[in-house]
DNA sequence: CCTTGACCTATGGGTAACCCAAGGGTTTTA
DNA sequence: TAAAACCCTTGGGTTACCCATAGGTCAAGG
């Protein structure tokens, strides 16, 4: 099958397959004539493979890793063991960042209710960000991302 | 001051100094003879308004057109409050996406017990990934289950 | 005066996982 | 047979920075 075909199949973009294939997770063989990807019930099986892996919050260069590792007859188990071990307490720390943001929001939606809008004079911005509580300007700081 | 020490000063390096002026949310004058950025007391304020707006979950683009406003005499706070409103709830989904993410890894490495490793055999790769229920694909269903 | 080291500048490339547009060839279908 | 539909590759955009490079500037010491 082509590439939208396989695409339509496992619910991704045909772009998505393009990707999977350049970054190496897939490898169609190539129509000697036309140049076409060409895919099989196995590379079906294999991207389904890799949308499982995903949820389970794998990167693509790491399922290419498990990937190759099952190609070459060993057990990527443990692998995939050890990644999600590890990756567990980030995804957990990760989530108290964003429930403490959340609750910030809250508290800045509710602090609105008592107080003035009011023109920045010179001095203020606004309000209601300047009277939150300095993001702790300690000696460092870890990685950020928001969204 | 110059870049250097207007970061230390709010905790961040002077490349992230350097990327908001670029961005245009700090606006620092230019020594004439040497080319330098020249901030003053106020964009150390600025600085520490953008830190804790960034804590809020804004993006700096977000924050560019808030200090926009505030620039021109309008009062941004109801831009922010509206931003905050509408963010909100994308936070809350984020969180409930992260928080099932978890519990699937922990699933995930419960299952492991009581399982082997097992070395691929051309049909399975890694059994711990594919016992997984599917991502659910969102949109139309595609025929599957081909086991 | 001159060198050293710390600091400044601008430019360009990298990150993660794709999406999208452009330009041009191929296959399918009416 | 011609249009519609699909394929290819290349290159640029997204977020909020970080880092490397090459070269100009400044303060201090010998």
């Amino acid at each position: 099958m082509k590439v939208s075909e396989l695409a339509r199949l496992a619910g991704v973009t045909a772009e998505t397959v393009r990707h999977y294939t350049r970054e190496g997770l897939l490898h169609p063989e190539r129509h000697p004539k036309n140049g076409y990807q060409l895919f099989g019930q196995g590379d079906l099986d294999r991207l389904r493979f890799i949308q499982r892996a995903r949820t389970l919050g794998f990167g693509v260069a790491e399922i290419r890793d498990i990937l190759d590792h099952a190609d070459h007859g060993d057990s990527p188990c443990p692998m995939v063991r050890d990644l999600l071990a590890s990756r567990l307490p980030q995804i957990r720390e990760r989530i108290r960042e964003l429930q403490s943001l959340a609750s910030r929001m809250e508290q800045a939606l509710a602090a609105w209710e008592e107080m003035p809008d009011g023109t920045p004079d010179g001095h203020s911005l606004c309000r209601l960000i300047e009277s939150f509580p300095e993001p702790l300007t300690a000696g460092h700081e870890t990685g950020e991302e928001t969204r």
